[in-house]
DNA sequence: GCCAACGTTGGC
DNA sequence: GCCAACGTTGGC
């Protein structure tokens, strides 16, 4: 088992609408990083656990613990001519984008700052800290448990 | 809104 | 394969 830490931005995903969701389980799609991407679809596995990120918003931080609770297929938004993340050069026979589906196991009480996380000594090798702008993550085991301390 | 850091594209 | 130009992310 792994520990993860997944990026969105609130107001377009939050984990509030994660907690709103039928059996709180969600599609975390619209993924297009190649890095992401390989770590979406090469290492993420049912039963991992993963931090819910908020980036863009008024409190940039970590607001909950989620559950993989289906493993990577492909994102069927690159298929959608409509949608905005339509990829022409992608094909149902060779996809190039996936996803993952998660289930809510945790909102905390208040997000934990990112200025607080930055703070701690202790994380500094975070990848969300040396790395700033990669939406799917891993996070040591570490990490993960000096990260639930800060709840 | 600014801007640094990083990723992607495309000509050569 | 290099690299300039451009686009995106995301904290502040």
């Amino acid at each position: 088992m792994q520990y993860w830490l997944f990026k969105t931005e609130p107001d377009v995903f939050g984990i509030d609408d994660l907690a709103r969701a039928p059996d709180q389980t969600a599609r975390w799609d619209e993924i297009r990083n190649y890095q992401a991407r390989n770590f979406l679809r090469d290492e993420v596995r049912v039963g991992d656990q993963v931090f819910i990120y908020h980036s863009s918003c008024k409190q940039v931080g970590i607001a909950g613990v989620a559950e993989v609770v289906r493993g990577a297929y492909p994102d069927p938004s690159q298929f959608e001519p409509s949608h905005a993340l339509f990829d022409v050069k992608a094909a149902p026979g060779s996809p190039r984008w996936f996803c993952v589906d998660i289930r809510l196991r945790e909102c905390f009480s208040q997000v934990i700052p990112l200025r607080q996380i930055k703070a701690t000594a202790a994380l500094a090798d975070m990848t969300l800290v040396r790395q700033g702008r990669l939406s799917v993550q891993p996070v040591s085991a570490a990490q993960w448990q000096l990260v639930l301390k800060l709840r």
